[in-house]
DNA sequence: AAATTTACTGAACAATGTTTATTTTGCAAA
DNA sequence: TTTGCAAAATAAACATTGTTCAGTAAATTT
């Protein structure tokens, strides 16, 4: 049926525009922005018309974390491509930090909030997330294989090196950082450092 | 003057009383339940009558926050008393992980939402999380001092340890671990042993 | 007892996500 | 081309938010 493959097409085209609404207005104009009312204004429609496409505003900010997370695989397939599984690995992680320091909005949609969690139900998986964490944990895997890391198991080592970049970036996207007295600047050179050291410490 | 005294008395007693039932509403209800409306409700007052003790929410939020920083304290204070700084650092992490496992929304309150921060201006230093912090800062320092970890500097160990516990914590508050196929008690094992294994590779 | 300051209220405002009755639109059949 | 119908879009309404403010009650001072 031709027709209702034009109606599909349709209907996704017109998700792809509700969603780069959302993302320009996330970027751009910050999360607080980012309501319903004005993502419709912006694609110049009436609010009730997105949940034509949406059920309701958490599965909305679903697939604007799925396109958020092509862009971060995007990051590491530019970014982390060394022979060297270990260079790879920092490769990875700088550019994780990078991504989170230079896009907080972003980071917070895709690693923080809970609400475009909230329709991932108990024993589903997080597709959005699929891609960029094999990567990382394919990168674990091979330093593991050639002991490279003071690791035994694949998961276990990408939780912690997940686990120190995410601590580090989301303390300073939180302000919790503020504890510490040192400017902006000084901070984030502290978590580039910070994620370095503990590098070199699993190192072996 | 002994009248102003008491008018004094009686305004920290009244946002002792706010502070009480917005905790209370958190604890047992959640974070979506502590609305304005809701704690007034429970100290039967009207909802403007918070506005006369407090500017806005986020200054609420940041004398609840406060109080659940103490909470903490009274934990590491209890919990974490061994004599060898090391042992009293895995005490350190061990309370702080199950106190936000066991605690989610005032994990959230104390180290992920923005919302009680917003009052912590630039240049400022985040005063209800001071004494927490050199609970662990202290014993980093003794740490170091015996040359007990692979570490120099004092804050660079202390960011490293918190920020890989809270990136732990945080991921699986904020539903992140569900990318891993594991059951939730697996998970917290997980978290657990991924911060042990830590200090264990910290240890000289 | 009267006047004045303080404490509190309850209604209103603006903004949010969401639902629904109604209207407009697009398209196939007559 | 006109008619009828189904799909798409809208405008208005609802229930919540945080917050403000004019008015009222209570407490204190004069």
């Amino acid at each position: 049926m031709g027709i209702s493959d034009r109606k599909e097409r349709d209907k996704q085209e017109m998700r792809k525009n509700i969603i780069d609404a959302a993302m320009h207005m996330f970027t751009h104009e910050g999360y607080e922005s980012a309501s319903i009312r004005k993502i419709a204004d912006k694609i110049e429609y009436s609010p009730g018309t997105i949940y034509l496409y949406y059920k309701d505003k958490d599965e909305l900010l679903y697939d604007v974390q799925a396109e958020c997370f092509s862009k971060l695989v995007e990051l590491f397939q530019k970014e982390a491509t060394d022979a060297d599984p270990f260079k790879r690995l920092e490769q990875i992680c700088h550019s994780y930090v990078r991504f989170g320091l230079e896009n907080p909005e972003i980071y917070d949609l895709m690693f923080m909030m809970k609400s475009p969690m909230k329709n991932v139900h108990e024993h589903e998986d997080w597709e959005n997330a699929n891609d960029a964490l094999s990567y990382l944990a394919k990168c674990v895997q091979e330093c593991i294989e050639k002991s490279l890391i003071r690791f035994e198991h694949v998961w276990m080592a990408a939780l912690s090196i997940w686990g120190m970049g995410h601590g580090l970036i989301s303390l300073q996207i939180g302000c919790r950082m503020k504890i510490m007295d040192m400017d902006s600047d000084q901070i984030k050179e502290a978590i580039y450092a910070s994620v370095s050291n503990y590098l070199n410490q699993i190192k072996q």
